[in-house]
DNA sequence: ATATTTGCCATACATTTGTATGGTATTATA
DNA sequence: TATAATACCATACAAATGTATGGCAAATAT
């Protein structure tokens, strides 16, 4: 079966999905200028390495002629690694709780991970239970973006705004107050910035 | 504005649209190929007409750099449930017939696509605009599956419920009435069974 | 009748692109 | 310690690719 990638091999894999998704397979040209290489050798030489593991194929001479293998599973599974809240946080687990399968398209930035939300919390932010959210956790949460935070030990997604002196967590749901972290808060921690919610609509859809 | 294509022309943009909906936009060489010419100058004339019109936009010197800049307007690469529609993607105008938008994205794997969502007549299905639908043609709907259908030239998004004698299709607004389609209907197609639905949260998120 | 547009061809050329070979340094692995 | 495997570089080269120029025939417009 397909062995596993080495940690660049990964993120050069990632790359090209990446750039699939958003139209055009990259040349090797243009892999080597992203990741800082001078030469396309290099890249030549990671992409027969992933291709002899299994992972694409590729059309010889031909520009752009990287195909992914994996495409036809169309999804990649990834971990969940755990529920998350807004009103009554829940508790992210050190190991996965679920395995989802997510579609190629969307993409999951490296270090990514997901979140399954529960309650109905976040509704007005047109983010339901038993959707999954990707959390980025190398972002820098800026004004409005929404965030995943450890509050006292449980797990919240709530849009972030940061004022002087303190952070303020809002919820969408009116219903809820803000909840106000001051600067010397103990137990908060961001965990990242939330870039994308995915749903399936396997059963009944809704 | 953008001023009309001759036949040719059109062809030629048709077929570039239907490869990139399938992975890739072509080079010349294998534009000139499908239509057979011998040249890939001639290709390139009618790139450059079809270019000062205003339908694509070129990436000087780079392979496979024709961009579409009339993407906005949707075209579902596929030919639709069992009638062959001559390979050709179907170009499809919405009239505001519904609130319903598709412009085309990505290309998916597996015969699936996916439909950006614009308007917000689906929001009661918790689908909001800008969100990406993910549209599989292979599968048979069933009753309260949501599908992407084309209605008299307009694409849908809608509940799909088979009766005896007809096809309703529900809308979650209720402001909607259901669309009955009578098994003698002439244009009406069913496209596929929405299987997921994402979202980046790039922007301003919400 | 003349000029213009459209559609095609041939040739030519500079980049781009994929590929091959050989080399160096670092980190596992046996 | 010896041996791979990994990760990178430099150089070189053939094919692919986009582009430019000039020419020809047929249809269309003036």
């Amino acid at each position: 079966m397909a062995k596993e990638l080495t940690n660049i091999q990964k993120r050069i894999l990632d790359f090209i999905i990446d750039k699939k998704s958003k139209g055009m397979i990259p040349t090797l040209a243009e892999i080597a200028e992203f990741f800082g290489y001078k030469n396309r050798a290099t890249v030549q030489q990671h992409l027969q390495a992933i291709q002899t593991k299994g992972y694409i194929k590729r059309n010889p001479k031909l520009a752009r002629g990287i195909e992914l293998t994996i495409e036809d599973k169309f999804f990649i599974p990834r971990p969940v690694l755990g529920e998350v809240a807004a009103g009554n946080p829940l508790t992210i687990y050190p190991d996965n709780i679920d395995t989802v399968e997510l579609p190629t398209v969307a993409h999951m930035p490296q270090d990514s991970f997901l979140l399954r939300v529960k309650g109905d919390s976040l509704k007005d932010a047109y983010i339901f239970s038993g959707d999954l959210v990707i959390v980025n956790p190398n972002l820098q949460p800026a004004d409005g973006h929404f965030v995943t935070a450890i509050l006292d030990g449980a797990a919240v997604v709530k849009r972030f705004f940061k004022k002087k002196d303190r952070i303020e967590l809002h919820s969408e749901n009116q219903e809820y107050e803000p909840i106000i972290i001051e600067s010397t808060h103990p137990n908060f921690k961001i965990v990242g910035v939330v870039v994308g919610v995915y749903r399936t609509m396997d059963k009944k859809a809704g």
